[in-house]
DNA sequence: TATTTTTGTTCAATCGATTGAACAAATATA
DNA sequence: TATATTTGTTCAATCGATTGAACAAAAATA
C-alpha cells in the first residue's frame, strides 16, 4: 500500500537510458530536445508518476512560484472573496497562495510576515490589520525584494500598488441618499482615523454634509474597532444621548448589526425614526429584518485586480510607476434607509 | 533602500575565515564546534543579518515543516478556532501552518491536496468536504509518505488518527434536554447520511427517542446541506405539513439560524409552541432574539488534539496505532429551547 | 617518549532540478 | 571533398545547507 519512492528526474533519465539534464530539458520544452525525446521522457514521467521537486526547482531558479496573501480576519465576506478571486486568478498563472490572517493584530502580522518570507514566497499581498500603524515590517518585504500589493487597507507612504475603492466619494453617497430621505441629524459610526480607508469616509462624511447645508457634530463622529458590540455600545449611547440623531451611518456591516439589534430592542422604528446604512454589504445585510442598506465595495474586482497588479509587478521587475487602482463604490439601498418603499 | 542582497552561510564563513560546513555546524550547535566559535558565528550571523534559506535546508532534510491544513470553509467560528489552536500549538514546534479551504467542494479539495503535496508540507490536517465520498486523494496523502489527521468529518476507512466528538451522545443530550421539556413531536434538520458524523447524529437521535418512548417518524428526518437557506426552506416545510413538530433539532447553527427567521416571520413562539436547538456553538447563537440552545464541539481543544497527533506521529514514524480521539458534547441550553426560564 | 584519545575543523558528497558550455553526429553549403 | 551549420545530447557547475568521514592538532595516558 505505502508506495514511497517518488520518482525523480534520475529515474526517468535511468529508463531511458538518458542524463537527468537530457530529461529536465525535455520537460520544459527546451529547443534543442528532440520531438521524439520529448514525447518519451513525457510518457515515462507519468508511468513513473513523476511529480517535480518543487523544493529542488524552486532553489534552483530562486523562485518559488508561491504568494502569500495575509488578511485581517477570514470570517468576512468581504476578504474571504477578495481572496478567491485572487487565487482564481494566481493560479491560472502558475501560482499556488498560503492564506493567512493576522486578526487585526500587528504583532501576528509582523509573525505571518516572517514566516512567508521564510517561505521564500515571490510576493505577498496584504491587507493591514486595524492596529497596524508601524509600517517597518512592510518595509522589510520590500527591502528583501520580495514584491508586495496592499488592497482595501493600505498606506500610501509604503509607496506600492494598492487596489482599493473611493472611500470618500462613498460617503458621499451615503449622505446623498440620506438627505434625499429628508434625514436631518446623521451621526458617524467611524473606524478609527488613523487608518486611511477610515479617514476618507469621516472626510467625505463631513464634506458630504456641509454640501448639503447640515451641521456637522464632531460628538456625532464616534472612532471604533466596529466589531458587533462597538456598534451596540455606540448605538445605545447615541440613543441614550439629549438630541437623537435620525439616521447613522455606521463604517462597517458587522457594527451596522450590532446598532440594528439595539434599535429593535429599544422599538425605534426603521428607517422613520431612525435611518441606518453600513459598509461592505456582507452577504447578512440582505437577511436581517429590515434589510441593511450599505456599500459594495466590489470584492471580486478587487481581488482580481490585485493579483493581475502582482502579476504585472513580477513580469516587469524593473517597472518604476506605481499603481494605485481606485474603484468606483456603489450603494445598495434597502429597507433601513429607504423610507419611500414602506 | 533596496538591500537584495541575502547573506547565506557562505559569507558568514568569509568573515570569519571559516568553512561553510563549520558555520553550519556552529548555528545547528553541533558538539564538535567550540563554543568560542559557536558564539563568534552566531554574532556574525546577527551582523549579516542572515536568514536561513528555508528552500535548500528543506530540500537537504528532506523536511519542509510545514503542515497544511485543509477545512471545509473559513467563515464558520468552529473551523477558523481550529486552525487558530493547531496553529498555536505548531507554531511551538517549529511548523508553521498553511491554511487552504475546500468550500465543500470535492474538486477544490482534490486540487488543495495537490498544492500542498507539491511544496512538500510534512503533513496535512483536514476536515473534508460535504461533498466527498471518494477517499482516493486522502489515500493519496498517505501513499506519497505525508501524515495525514482528519477532525471533525473523517471517516473511518481511512485509517488514519481522528478528533472528535462524540456525535451520537450529542444526539442523546439534545432529544433528553427536550424531552424534559416536555416536547413530543420532535423533527430532526440532517447533514447528509453519507457522512459519518450527520450519519452518528441521526442515529443517536433516533434511539434517543425511541429510548423515551416516542415514535420515530421517517419524514421529519430530513437531509441537507445545512446552509441557511436549507433551514428556512426546511422548517417552511414542517410548519405547511398537517401534524406541526413541538421541537426542532438542527445538526448546524446556520441551517438553525434560517429556521429561527422563518419561526418567526411566522409568529411562532419561541420555545412555547416549537422549540429550537442548533449544533456547534457558533458566536452568533447567543446574539440572536430569542438566543439558540446548541452544542459545543470544543473547538479550541480538537484543534490542540490535532495538532498533537501530528506532532506525535511525526516523531514516531514507525508507530502502528491509529488514535481516535472522542470528546465529550456539551449541551448548551439557551433561551430557544428552554420553556422553564420564560 | 610513544601511543591513544579528544577536540576542532575541513573535505566532499548530497538533496533534485536547472542551464550554459562543450561536444559529437548529422545535415547543408561551398 | 572540405567546411560551415544545425541538431541532439552530455558535462559540469550551481542554488544553499547539511552531514559523515577524514585529518591535524592538542591533550591525556601508558
Amino acid at each position: 500500500m505505502e508506495n514511497k519512492k517518488k520518482s525523480t528526474i534520475k529515474d526517468i533519465a535511468a529508463v531511458l537510458g538518458l542524463t537527468p539534464s537530457a530529461v529536465s530539458k525535455a520537460l520544459n520544452d527546451h529547443p534543442r530536445i528532440s520531438d521524439k525525446t520529448k514525447i518519451a521522457v513525457k510518457e515515462a514521467a507519468i508511468q513513473l508518476d513523476y511529480q517535480p521537486n518543487y523544493l529542488s526547482s524552486a532553489l534552483r531558479k530562486g523562485k518559488s512560484n508561491l504568494v502569500g496573501v495575509i488578511i485581517p480576519r477570514v470570517n468576512s465576506h468581504f476578504f474571504s472573496s477578495v481572496v478567491e478571486n485572487i487565487e482564481k486568478v494566481l493560479n491560472l498563472n502558475g501560482y499556488n497562495i498560503i492564506m493567512t490572517q493576522s486578526n487585526e493584530l500587528y504583532a501576528k502580522e509582523c509573525q505571518e510576515i516572517d514566516t512567508l518570507l521564510k517561505i521564500q514566497v515571490d510576493g505577498i499581498i496584504a491587507s493591514m490589520a486595524n492596529e497596524t500603524t508601524d509600517l517597518e515590517y512592510y518595509q522589510k518585504i520590500k527591502s528583501k525584494g520580495t514584491e508586495l500589493v496592499l488592497f482595501d487597507r493600505g498606506e500610501e507612504e509604503l509607496n506600492v500598488d494598492y487596489v482599493g475603492i473611493d472611500d470618500y466619494k462613498s460617503s458621499h453617497l451615503v449622505i446623498d441618499h440620506l438627505v434625499s430621505q429628508n434625514c436631518k441629524r446623521i451621526a458617524h459610526i467611524a473606524g478609527f482615523k488613523h487608518i486611511r480607508i477610515y479617514k476618507e469616509r469621516i472626510r467625505g462624511y463631513k464634506d458630504a454634509l456641509e454640501k448639503s447645508g447640515l451641521v456637522v457634530q464632531e460628538n456625532w463622529i464616534i472612532e471604533s474597532n466596529l466589531r458587533l458590540d462597538d456598534g451596540r455600545r455606540i448605538m445605545q449611547q447615541l440613543l441614550d444621548a439629549p438630541e437623537r440623531p435620525d439616521a447613522v451611518y455606521v463604517a462597517g456591516d458587522i457594527a451596522a448589526l450590532g446598532a440594528l439589534q439595539v434599535l429593535l430592542e429599544n422599538n425605534i422604528k426603521i428607517p422613520e425614526e431612525m435611518a441606518l446604512i453600513g459598509f461592505s454589504d456582507e452577504p447578512f445585510t440582505s437577511l436581517t429584518q429590515p434589510s441593511i442598506s450599505t456599500v459594495n465595495q466590489h470584492s471580486d474586482q478587487i481581488g482580481k485586480l490585485a493579483a493581475e497588479a502582482f502579476l504585472e509587478r513580477i513580469n516587469n521587475p524593473n517597472k518604476k510607476i506605481i499603481n494605485r487602482i481606485i474603484l468606483e463604490p456603489e450603494l445598495i439601498i434597502r429597507q433601513s434607509s429607504n423610507r419611500n418603499l414602506k
